[in-house]
DNA sequence: GTCAGTGCAAACGGTTTGCATGTTT
DNA sequence: AAACATGCAAACCGTTTGCACTGAC
């Protein structure tokens, strides 16, 4: 397990690996994805980095986000009518959000393996775990 | 099994046992929804419904479209960054979407068993296998 | 005649883009 | 110096809303 800063210092390195320029505003959206841990949205994103730079816009965070999935480093989803999550990968996982609260839960991959395998039997459809979150209610909001 | 018409009738006289009135916009979206079959984002429902009455509006389209949900008689689900797709309840069916073709399919409803198991048993979630639509790539796209 | 339903146009929220400027290499 | 990254503002797309008008009951 690693520190923060060092799992900060990881992305980084491949960012330059491939070639990306490293800027204040990368360094710190990477700063807060990594301290975020959880999924969180652009916006989030966006406000988190501006408490520290101010200077940094929405469109950057976004351009930043994009360089990141296209690097394979983060992956975002998509939940009811909300907007898009973000996180950096770790392990493959799916994703679920509460319709009530937008609160957002990984799954255990496993949990989607029969779904996937039925799929590709039945439709010749390939799966992306990441990509969707399956709407529900949360526990809390069941009350 | 049901004629289309007949289909549509039914729909509709639900919307009148609900104290709803009955326009010809209405009528034009069942049976657009009602002949579609498969599922339709609401601007292919209203690009439909124009060809036949030019003068009904997108929003119009919306608010039917939520009168059939609120009555349990259509449902709408989410894909990756694409519109919604609506359409009239049958059975229970979970939904797929291919990240490239924007194609829909229907999964049964045993293939998320697991998944909607392990949810409540993790999580305490609820899972609304309608509303949201895994994302994936379809045979096709797959080449 | 009443009220729900409608059309229109304008607002909305999340996201993307064009362009002139600034920064990393 | 060259290429790339940024800020800003404006565009975008799907969806929602305010309002005056129309048509179902």
């Amino acid at each position: 397990m690693s520190t923060p800063d060092a799992r900060a210092d990881e992305v980084v390195a491949v960012m330059r690996e491939h070639a990306k320029r490293i800027t204040a505003a990368k360094r710190a959206v990477v700063d807060v994805l990594v301290q975020a841990g959880d999924h969180v949205t652009a916006d989030d994103v966006t406000q988190r980095v501006q408490a520290l730079r101010p200077e940094v816009s929405t469109s950057t965070v976004y351009r930043i986000l994009e360089e990141l999935e296209e690097l394979g480093l983060a992956v975002h989803s998509h939940s009811g009518h909300a907007a898009a999550s973000y996180h950096l990968v770790g392990s493959a996982h799916g994703h679920v959000a509460c319709e009530k609260c937008h609160a957002t839960f990984e799954v255990a991959p496993g949990a989607f393996d029969r779904l996937a395998r039925e799929l590709l039997a039945t439709h010749g459809f390939v799966l992306d775990r990441h990509h969707v979150a399956l709407s529900g209610v949360c526990a809390q909001c069941r009350g």
